[in-house]
DNA sequence: AGAAATTTGTTCGTATGTATT
DNA sequence: GAATACATACGAACAAATTTC
């Protein structure tokens, strides 16, 4: 095994053993380098390995830190590789999506606090201000699509849960979704459909929660790739 | 924004791009770092962060090369997120399991070929023949169990349901859950729980399967951390 | 406010191990 | 087996940012 590889697996190890905590600085290059038997360069190349995985973080002219290790910053690195499979692959991503996103709005159901609750029917208001406008910025209903369903998987009580829900559609997909509504009518079921679900969250419903989520994920899914049988399968 | 992450993300945009297609070998690092404006260290720290993400690897004497970028290959990285919270937070990706591997065993139902289903039946066997052994290996059982589950989920048809689920459970904590059932009728019990979901696969009976893996997937949860109702009360 | 010390960022040069031809 | 191409690793130096005095 390569030396850069040992010193990832080193400070890795370092880090389950709990000698490296969360926040915890880490000793100067030119220490740890020594203390690991490795060049400067080559303990750099570790670190920077493991600053790709999120599990360190640097600041110049002050030091090297171990980061939260929360599992929101640590699975975020897949949305890139969401991003990465803009074309078929985006189907699989959301089918994942579907089956863990209303188990998440149910769990939420119990869960968000009112002022969220609040928050939420001011950001469906909001697009919906957006969405009469005639020149739509998709832009911008993007964004409070994304926070619309970030601010309730939130509350589902299960970070790792949140986190891998929030990387299955990364932005270029939520993007595509968007702008693949032309149709005005389109874009007016997806907001109904989020009312849908703020009005279950609203009377704590947790099953009927999670069946609007599930019908609102399932119409993104079908918006992208229509069901064959319409189009005259076999 | 640093020089090193320019890099990283002009090599990425390369691949979204499709200048950089899976397999395809890169530039040599001199060639590669004067094209980016870069110096070879840096160019190396870069590429390093890209090999941490699964997307390129090196090969010595040879050259650097782009991979398949398969969704299964990119998202192994989360497993080592998962050994990472050994402690509290390895419940929150066993309840993600929980939510996932039950559809995938529902949809592998229709899918797994009848020779694989043979091969699940040898891997019963086995596990059943080494668990009748009075000094029980572990470590073969964990192989077994992982081996076991893999099979089912790989025929899911949805190779980035398939990756999440597999990385749901690290190394560590299925060696935990299997370690912790000192108890003989608990490693009978989970085998009773895999051959139910066997049987029910060759039956390619959907419903049965999705019931059977949920219900193994909670057993192994409350094994992990039992119910409260039953120690007392709240 | 400003200078010095500390630490990461970046570059160049060189030597070595490995795979291909 | 020899030559070549390439990644690996080391060492030294300077730049840039931050903290400290």
């Amino acid at each position: 095994m390569g030396v850069i590889e040992s010193a990832v697996d080193t400070i890795k190890q370092m880090i389950i053993d709990g000698k490296l905590r969360p926040g915890q600085k880490l000793p100067v290059e030119k220490d740890l380098a020594e203390q690991l038997g490795v060049a400067r360069n080559t303990l750099r190349e570790a670190v920077r390995a493991l600053i790709a995985m999120r599990v360190l973080q640097t600041r110049q002219g002050d030091g090297t830190y171990v980061t939260s290790l929360s599992p929101g910053l640590l699975l975020d690195g897949m949305s890139f590789v969401a991003d990465l499979h803009q074309d078929a692959g985006a189907m699989e991503f959301l089918h994942v999506r579907r089956i863990l996103e209303p188990e998440a709005t149910a769990l939420a159901a119990a869960r968000i606090p009112d002022a969220d609750l609040a928050v939420l029917g001011d950001l469906l208001d909001e697009a919906e201000r957006l969405a009469a406008d005639s020149a739509v910025d998709h832009g911008k209903l993007v964004a409070l699509d994304q926070d619309f369903h970030s601010l309730i998987v939130s509350h589902c009580g299960n970070a790792v849960l949140a986190a891998v829900i929030q990387n299955m559609s990364g932005r270029t997909v939520r993007a595509r979704i968007w702008r693949g509504m032309t149709d005005p009518e389109a874009v007016q079921r997806t907001l109904r459909e989020h009312r849908a679900v703020y009005r279950a969250l609203l009377a704590r419903d947790a099953e009927r929660a999670r069946l609007h989520a599930a019908l609102h994920v399932l119409g993104v899914e079908e918006s992208l790739s229509p069901p064959s049988g319409d189009a005259g399968g076999e």
